[in-house]
DNA sequence: TGGTAAACGGAACATGGTTCCGTATGTTGG
DNA sequence: CCAACATACGGAACCATGTTCCGTTTACCA
């Protein structure tokens, strides 16, 4: 039905060329590398950046979509693995910073509230909010953390935190999302 | 000596002006607020005001100062008031949040990390952070809370936070910061 | 009241995102 | 193998915004 007749060879090559050299941009410059750079170094011109991903957000998407799926696939295990559903949030959360703070200029993205990156936000929370609520719900079950804080909020807080991370050294993103979920046990 | 000649009246009428003009523009747009807008606000062309605030940060600052300064002296008040010092810190930490969050773009701006806030990012450290110092002090004198998180930390985390505050009603700032000072006293 | 330095306005420049269309090229039916 | 077509490409052009610069205006003072 929805035969989809395959792309021309060519595209398909840009497209992983770009993802690559998006990437390297990425890591050099931040998710806000300017689109010219990104083209200049995947050798194309912008407008085939615009055909492939049609918002900033998408490219960021497909740049780190195989990590977010790592990281949310890693929720159940923890809570499997850990001593106590607490330890398996904090560990969890643990996992999240480390995957943001690498990331430079993401969670500024993801709190810009720019039009732009809408869909980055709303694939972050599709993914991740659900995995959240489940540590949450296990670890607010067991008694160990206080009921009324939401697994989005958490997040959101967690990747505020994150902000600016690796720009300073006398901050230190991990620490502070750890007292933040020791806050969390009362 | 140093016989400043005082300035001339119109530039002294100009520079109220754009103060307000600022004040307004930065209550509907944020402190990003094109200086375009500013200027046509003020009935003044961009030039002056660039002539008068070199960099936006010295605009914010001068907007600001006031607010800031009642912050910062709130602080020993609040020390003699609370019952301990923790809960001291505890409703400093709500001004700080309370002053933060209804001003739209200026936790982002703290944190751009961009050079034209430079100014701003210091003036804010060199003002609130002894503050915040003292509090944190007595608190941790009085065991109440843990050691080893400086002034500094803390108040990057509280003003990471409030970024995009009121911009989502699922996220409440003041709570998430009193999570984190609540986390401190383990 | 004239001269001068301060201050002004806004055009011009720089940067970065986004759109659009003429051109080039893979693909496929003959 | 070739032609014709749809797909994809490149990059010039456009828009928004910050920033600079300089010719013109204006307040001040002698």
């Amino acid at each position: 039905m929805t035969a989809v007749p395959r792309k021309r060879a060519d595209a398909r090559r840009n497209e992983q060329t770009l993802l690559d050299a998006a990437a390297a941009a990425f890591v050099t410059s931040g998710v806000d590398a300017p689109v010219r750079d990104i083209a200049f170094r995947a050798g194309v011109g912008v407008g085939t950046i615009y055909r492939h991903f049609p918002t900033r957000a998408d490219l960021i998407v497909a740049v780190y979509r195989h990590q977010v799926e790592a990281c949310a696939e890693a929720g159940p295990a923890l809570l499997t693995d850990s001593a106590t559903p607490h330890e398996a949030l904090a560990r969890w959360i643990d996992l999240f910073v480390d995957f943001l703070i690498t990331k430079h200029g993401l969670p500024e993205a993801l709190r810009s509230g720019d039009a732009t990156f809408e869909t980055l936000h709303a694939y972050f929370l599709d993914r991740l909010v659900p995995v959240c609520d489940t540590l949450l719900a296990a670890a607010t079950t067991a008694g160990q953390v206080i009921p009324g804080v939401g697994a989005y909020q958490l997040l959101r807080a967690v990747g505020n935190l994150c902000i600016g991370a690796g720009s300073d050294d006398r901050y230190d993103p991990r620490r502070m999302a750890a007292l933040l979920v020791a806050g969390l046990a009362q």
